[in-house]
DNA sequence: AAATTTAGTGTCAAAGTAACACTTAAAATG
DNA sequence: CATTTTAAGTGTTACTTTGACACTAAATTT
């Protein structure tokens, strides 16, 4: 088999901006680089593709590795490939966005990474692209839950719509009229309402609600419409 | 400056889902590839990326070779890295898709790279998981020109509304009412009227229309509705 | 002059959206 | 135990958008 001999060669990794809501705030983890160069400086979670894996497969072995978690919501963002972006020799990066749980992670925390959850306006200076990475990490996030039920993926098996209001404020950055909101919500069809109701929030409670799995599966692929006016995202 | 000694690297190219539109059908350029493996079979246009470029540059380099063409749309469709894509060694492609007016480019045709245009339901078979990569591209064209007016970038400076009219329908493979559709595309007001007509397509002869520039490029990033039902796309 | 072909336009009912305010449940306070 | 506090939960209305639908107008061909 030929090969295609007089070609330059490079690196290729992964990197992931995981997103998480702990209630108040959209945070995104982020690590302290281990190795040089700019060790100890702040970073997204990343690590070079092997030679058996799909870029995939890499993200979700490093996704694993800092969370512990197994079957997130991941999703490719985009390929970084300026000839310049890493000093130390060239490297690829293809940039993967994930939505946790993030009561989830903190039951597996296994801090070999001095990992910190940051919120959005909070972000240090990362490592070379990075920042770029995790801003259109937030672009592309707010572009698909404007039509996508994801944001679901960044809240535990069972939840309120009061969370779920913060969360879409959050993301967007808005207020959002929560009776048109909780219409919408509802009138998805996606949630089933529980008996109980969660206390901590309130003095009243707010009723839990879970998903519906089915219908979630299919209505991810579909157009919902959760934010007034889009206008201008992206 | 330290190197990351123990890595193994890989090739990195990129391919182009070159899309055009003839006033029937929505065609992708595809060339006959020029060297093995599969020499000969048909293939999305590609090639390396050199030590000084970008993906982006790499892109608009190539894309200028085979058509000629300088600052056409082009955007990052995905970045595609199974280990065994490319059997002669691990390449790793990132696919751009880019939309051409098809006229511009037969007044550039240079032809070294026997390349043919072909309708999306006449597809060959294609080398690697160039299939996929055009599959994908077709969604993502879908996906968004239902919200955004990327697809006037397939017409010539001046267009007519019937001609707009057929290839939303071709794209979408649905028949769209005419009168609402119109109304629709005015509405945007992205359209200025010119004051002849174009004659060749029917007796009565339709006006034609130059797009506003600058409004378009505002429009670009905003949410528009073109397509009744967007339902389930991708 | 008549026929053919495609461009271009208007109405109306239904659905969806955004703006808006009060009631209710439960705990905390005095 | 009565009052206050806090956040949850719920309905109405005007407006806009959408989709379904059919006729007239302009120009060439016969």
């Amino acid at each position: 088999m030929r090969h295609y001999s007089k070609q330059t060669r490079v690196l290729a990794a992964v990197d992931c901006i995981i997103f998480g809501f702990d209630g108040e705030d959209i945070k995104i983890l982020l690590i302290q680089r281990g190795f040089e160069p700019q060790k100890g400086s702040w970073s997204l979670m990343g690590g070079f593709v092997q030679p058996e894996e799909s870029f995939e497969e890499a993200a979700s072995r490093i996704l694993k590795q800092l969370t512990g978690l197994d079957g997130v919501y991941l999703e490719q963002l985009y390929a970084f490939g300026n000839p310049d972006r890493d000093p130390a020799e060239r490297t690829i990066s293809v940039a993967y966005f994930t939505l946790i749980d993030i009561h989830l992670y903190e039951k597996q925390l296994s801090d070999d990474y001095h990992a910190e959850w940051f919120s959005l306006n909070k972000i240090p200076k990362l490592v070379f692209d990075h920042g770029l990475m995790v801003e259109m990490a937030r672009e592309k996030l707010k572009y698909k839950a404007a039509f996508h039920p994801i944001l679901f993926e960044l809240l535990p098996d069972k939840f309120t719509i009061p969370q779920l209001h913060s969360l879409y404020e959050g993301v967007y950055n808005i207020e959002l009229d929560k009776r048109n909101f909780s219409r919408k919500l509802i009138s998805t069809n996606l949630l089933v309402k529980q008996k109980e109701k969660e206390k901590a929030r309130s003095k009243k409670g707010a009723f839990y609600y879970k998903l519906d799995k089915r219908k979630y599966n299919a209505a991810l692929n579909s157009f919902l419409n959760f934010i007034p006016n889009p206008g201008n995202l992206k």
